[in-house]
DNA sequence: CAGGCATGTAAGTCATCACTTACGGTTAGT
DNA sequence: ACTAACCGTAAGTGATGACTTACATGCCTG
């Protein structure tokens, strides 16, 4: 059920951002806020938000806090996806016959 | 592009309930309703975001609306996970690398 | 040990959003 | 045609959340 947090931590677009920009590698807070429109703190926030969902690991390193991201963290949400991916092919496979019949029917 | 406003649509946690209603079938909007602790004009409005999101698609039968998955609206989404997927892979078989080097370094 | 650097947190603000009730429109049945 | 059922939308409200500035903390260097 953690995939809930994971949903609502990647549906915010700067985290979205921070978290794409960790998946070119493990960045500081303040070199990924340099290449954002908001402040250092914003940053440290939506950080803290990506920990708590699971998908971020931090690791101190002297006086800056090295972030990259969690490689389990993804899991969750993938396996949920995935739970409809199925459902989904049945749904287009269902729709695709019911076209045909309805085509045939004409 | 469309992942985001996906992400969005299925970050909160009734409007996840509307989908995976959807997930086990077509329904109309007061079957959805009918199992859900919110009034039916919520729901109409979550399933305006989900369809907006690409996620569903409805079709007028009589009196009533028949909402369904939309087949391929999960496929962006699922396209843009699996772009981390080798990611968070890369990061796990560099950190195992790491970890085991520092133990040989002991 | 003083100063600078990197970071987390507190407090406040503004916008967004999920929800409700009220209303209007459309369709089926009598 | 009248009524009931099903639905979407408008308007209003309360809560959540993303962002800012200000402040406090910890580490490294001279």
């Amino acid at each position: 059920m953690t995939y809930g947090r994971a949903l609502a931590a990647l549906a915010d677009d700067t985290r979205r951002q921070v978290f794409e920009q960790l998946a070119r590698g493990p960045r500081s807070v303040s070199a990924i806020a340099k290449e954002l429109p908001v402040t250092r703190p914003a940053v440290s926030q939506h950080l803290k938000v990506l920990k708590e969902a699971g998908l971020v690991l931090d690791q101190a390193e002297g006086t800056r806090r090295i972030y990259q991201i969690d490689p389990a963290g993804l899991g969750p949400l993938r396996a949920w996806l995935d739970q409809f991916w199925g459902v989904a092919l049945d749904a287009f496979a269902a729709e695709v016959e019911r076209t045909r019949d309805e085509e045939q029917g004409q």
